[in-house]
DNA sequence: ATACTTGCAAATGATTTGCCAGTGT
DNA sequence: ACACTGGCAAATCATTTGCAAGTAT
């Protein structure tokens, strides 16, 4: 952080923490209560933070449907989400194991996709075997 | 929409013309604004009407990005999204131009995908050539 | 005539902004 | 000391809900 200019505050310190313990995303809400010891907690600057960390790379937000967005640490790596429109759950997967989908639709039709800021959506394993041809036009919310 | 137990009122009527009108997907906002001639127009009861509608599946809505949902007609074969986190650009794709890219994800993960309700995203092909390469965690908003 | 619809006001939920006091460096 | 931060209150944006009056059928 230092490196930006950005001083190390314990609030900082705590949502790292907070976020740095797990791979599962949390909306801003959850990173407030890692805080919650402290002093005083306040959404507000937990949002004004999580900018922040994100404008330098050590935290990152997904969309997983039509809640609050997730905060989650960034890495290297990160994790890519797949969610069912049907039943809502979502699973995550190490980005290699979309390297074959990346690379065709890099052939196809050019871009360069990533599945860490939107996921991929549709029928799950399961919902795809229950429901008959779906037209699902609902969506879980 | 009688089928479904709906009466057919003018707002209605006016919200279907304006989003049968285009392709492109729009906010409620805007579909408020095909009946600002009428009588007098509401968003609560656009959003109340869109829901309906969605339910029925005359309408669907998606979204590309940090903004509002956007609503777009329904039909037969939905267009699908594509949207670059760099410089916002939004590409709307047939769905059989999909077809390779579902089958793969079908086969390697066993979802059945669809890119109607979140859009696949990533680089475009211009960013993704001018880009270096990209670390990629700032998103358009 | 009855039940579905709408406008309007107000409530919610998520996130942002202004401002001044507090505190890392 | 000085500039960056945090708390608090209030504003904003998108969407939802309650309710009484309006209107398709």
């Amino acid at each position: 952080m230092r490196e930006h200019g950005m001083r190390v505050s314990t609030a900082r310190r705590l949502m790292l923490e907070a976020l740095y313990a797990t791979e599962e995303p949390m909306t801003a809400e959850q990173v407030a209560e890692g805080l919650r010891d402290a002093p005083r907690s306040d959404l507000a600057s937990v949002y004004r933070n999580l900018e922040r960390l994100e404008e330098i790379g050590l935290v990152r937000h997904v969309h997983l449907g039509h809640g609050p967005g997730l905060y989650v640490r960034a890495g290297q790596a990160p994790r890519e989400y797949l969610v069912c429109d049907l039943c809502g759950r979502v699973a995550t997967v190490e980005p290699h194991e979309l390297d074959e989908v990346r690379a065709v639709i890099a052939r196809s039709l050019g871009w360069a996709a990533r599945f860490t800021h939107f996921p991929i959506s549709g029928l799950c394993p399961e919902c795809r075997a229950k429901d008959p041809l779906s037209t699902v036009e609902r969506s879980a919310k």
